[in-house]
DNA sequence: TTATTATTTTAGTCTTACCTAAATTTTTTA
DNA sequence: TAAAAAATTTAGGTAAGACTAAAATAATAA
């Protein structure tokens, strides 16, 4: 069994991977809050269990071992965060952060559990796809609401869930998942949008609407 | 915050104290599993935090603030068992082993949210107390269904929860808490009992009696 | 194309929580 | 009540996973 860290070294390379582009240690580094010194190590380590292929000072790549252990973490992340909204009524901000800890302990009979009590469902609260156990993975096709254009109507799929602050203000403007939005102005000044939401015209400042992914409708 | 480890020590220590007699090194080093040259370092460590006294060669001691944090590991673990057993209907042989893992990762606001899910039950699926909040315990007044007397009835008010295997077979012979039974013999040879549930007679091993905790009724 | 800067790796430590073997202290037995 | 046995502590180590500082390598700028 891979340890905690081990678990959140897999998964991190994961996500890593999936926004494109190499994996580097100081990428690594920062995305895991740990000094790249300490990366390079666990990297070596990883590479001799075969979890992943290192070309030293250029990168790293999961092999097909290590997507798997990424994605049964990822899978269980995800199917506790639905678990938390759903059955303990925790709010959409707070459940990655308890996830982060229920990840790594969940048995294989709890997660099959879980699975069942929530109907098998295929999305987790913010929009990211569970994992199959047979390790496929649905890819959302979704473009950042920072590259709408004027005058089009998109309809939300997904926000990053790893920003409590971001989930809290994205409900606060009574934004949540499948609504739809008409994008009504963009601010050259600073990329802001004016967007309508219902009956309602707000502003939305570029930064928040790079972490909000949306569809054409 | 306490380690995982930490957690465990002062859950254990709490045990055996409350089993009545000294708390030894040797007592605990067999009780975790860890060899007792490791418990005296531990013990060493737990008594410069203030957690409980050590008297070289004597055995330990909870303080009170060693006891408020074993009181509160101890909470959560028989609410997880009790979510476990209610909540994801997995069997009371198996929920004992689950909650050693959740007691150490649950945050105070899940504490909460899963006791008013529950209802504010009392007591656990296998009859022991949930220690409330304030740090206080309702005892549970029952002895061994192994010192019950000849021709007396006795109800079930707890099972030992540490062995999958006895409650295993605890079940299979229709026992179960609040359950009734009759004591009909003993048999002086091994000390095994004959009880009647509901209309079936059977006989019970001396160890099994000695791990099922009765009332006279 | 060489010099400067940035990134990555190596070397050497630290902490936690374990271990075994040896020394010490307590308990039991003769 | 002294010797033997058992329990406990001390001494010395290990492994995992982190750190900082220094050395090596790669990328960028002059
Ligand atoms: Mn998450
Ligand atoms: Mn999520
Ligand atoms: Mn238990
Ligand atoms: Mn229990």
């Amino acid at each position: 069994m891979p340890s905690i860290s081990v678990e959140d070294y897999l998964k991190h390379i994961y996500y890593l991977g999936e926004k494109g582009g190499a994996v580097t240690t100081s990428l690594l580094a920062a995305e895991l809050k740990i000094a790249a010194a300490s990366v390079t190590d666990m990297v070596k380590k990883l590479s001799g269990q075969k979890y992943l292929r290192h070309s030293p000072y250029r990168g790293v790549q999961l092999t097909e071992k290590g997507r798997r252990s990424a994605l049964k973490i990822i899978r269980k992340h995800r199917l506790w965060e639905m678990f938390l909204s759903e059955v303990l009524h925790f709010r959409w901000d707070e459940i990655h952060e308890e996830a982060e800890k229920f990840e790594h302990i969940m048995s294989e009979k709890m997660e099959d559990k879980i699975d069942e009590v929530l109907g098998f469902p295929r999305v987790d609260p913010h929009g990211d796809p569970i994992p199959a156990k047979d390790g496929t993975v649905k890819t959302i096709v979704a473009f950042p609401l920072s590259n709408a254009e004027e005058g089009t109507t998109v309809r939300v799929l997904r926000v990053n869930d790893a920003n409590p602050e971001l989930l809290q203000y994205v409900s606060s403007i009574g934004l949540s998942l499948n609504k739809k939005l008409g994008i009504k102005q963009r601010i050259k000044f600073d990329n802001s949008l004016v967007i309508k939401i219902g009956s309602k015209e707000m502003t939305i400042s570029s930064l928040a609407a790079e972490n909000i992914f949306v569809e054409s409708v």
